[in-house]
DNA sequence: ATATCGTATATTGTATACAATATTCAACAG
DNA sequence: CTGTTGAATATTGTATACAATATACGATAT
């Protein structure tokens, strides 16, 4: 019957070390042993372990034979990177999913209907809304690969904006992301290319204000 | 030396199992157990549990909860968007090399022997020159992600072609890699990410030949 | 005969045991 | 005093044990 999905213990670890990595909890050149963040979570070595190989693929940290792990530097460059990543590939699957004919309709509701309470617009509402749009234009660009990076970058640094700041920038989005249905829903390609192109960017440039440049 | 002996086993089962699902000796909608594969290749389940994620994140294999693994439709529609990927990563790569200002002297100094010898030309000559291309442009790229994914692209299936078309992709890959990199050596981005599109697009077309379109 | 339930079986997910490799640090030779 | 050696220690990599979940199948009720 109602088939509850558990999540694995690796699955849930993966997630821990990663938000702790992204947060700061754990510094650049921290080394991690298996046995102590087994303990520290309450876990056995073995899920750890597979949490690991999974963090190493992301390029979080780095496994060095029978000597444990390090994390990686998580610094402005790194997470500038991942941004211009996104900026290519969001942008190829905005413009796919244009070129495919992507259903629209019912997205460019939900953002009228935010559009038109901005007053009243909050993070869960925005963010559930935001998920919904990226990962219709992944599906509909219709590449696997294409959609499985997008989907590994997705969950990165968080904006650690202030509450105006991060209300703002709902704001700015919503009209982004009605801009660039609109050009899916109407087979325009390179200007929903460039549309999302420069939605990646400015929340690029939104997020690297937390990683100040090296002097 | 032999440097299969460094790696750990997990990872040269992930090779073997990988390759084993590109070669079509794992057929789609096949079913693999953990102990079934770890018998069959005489280690335990651990490091074969370990490899099956790390397909699953590659999109070979699905892994259900508790209901072990199942191959996935590898056909032409799985080829053609990871090749549709790598000419969007690796032109953006060349052009970036380009714009980075990459050394190329070593490289082209290699290829302009490969040129004037073409009667000579073996396999392994120009895989390890191909793959020390590829693999230079991508650093001189400068981006980790970029990188970690073009990697994660670089073993794919085989073309399978003859020794005749294989000499014959061979000597053509040579002169486009010989173009390619005179491009990048003068810094001119767009010249290289079009030469590496085409490069890679007629990779793509080659490959392609083994998978014929579904009527 | 069909459908439902419960037990047996098989397989995965996690924990633990064991083996192999790397690091530490003190004893010792030069 | 410096540098090397090697046992003791610690940690990983792999194997195995145990627990939890899913599947198969037969008994039973309708």
């Amino acid at each position: 019957m109602d088939t509850l999905e558990l999540m694995p213990v690796r699955v849930r670890i993966t997630s821990i070390l990663k938000k702790a990595i992204y947060t700061g909890e754990y510094h650049s050149g921290d080394e991690l042993s298996l046995s102590n963040v087994a303990a520290q979570l309450g876990v056995s070595r073995t899920p750890v372990r597979e949490a690991f190989q999974a963090l190493e693929a992301e390029g979080l940290i780095t496994l060095r034979m029978n000597r444990g792990a390090i994390v990686n530097q998580i610094d402005r460059k790194f997470i500038a990177d991942i941004f211009d990543m996104r900026i290519l590939l969001e942008s190829e699957a905005a413009a796919r999913a244009a070129a495919n004919g992507m259903e629209t309709a019912a997205l460019l509701e939900r953002l009228h209907d935010l559009r038109d309470h901005l007053e009243a617009l909050n993070r869960a509402d925005y963010e559930s809304l935001n998920q919904d749009i990226h990962m219709a234009i992944w599906t509909a660009a219709d590449n696997h690969k294409l959609k499985a990076y997008l989907l590994e970058m997705w969950n990165g640094p968080s904006t650690g904006l202030g509450a105006d700041e991060a209300q703002a920038h709902y704001i700015d989005s919503t009209f982004e992301h009605i801009d660039i249905l609109r050009f899916i829903r109407d087979g325009r390609p390179e200007a929903a290319r460039e549309a999302m192109a420069r939605h990646i960017a400015r929340s690029r440039e939104n997020i690297l204000k937390r990683y100040p440049a090296a002097e």
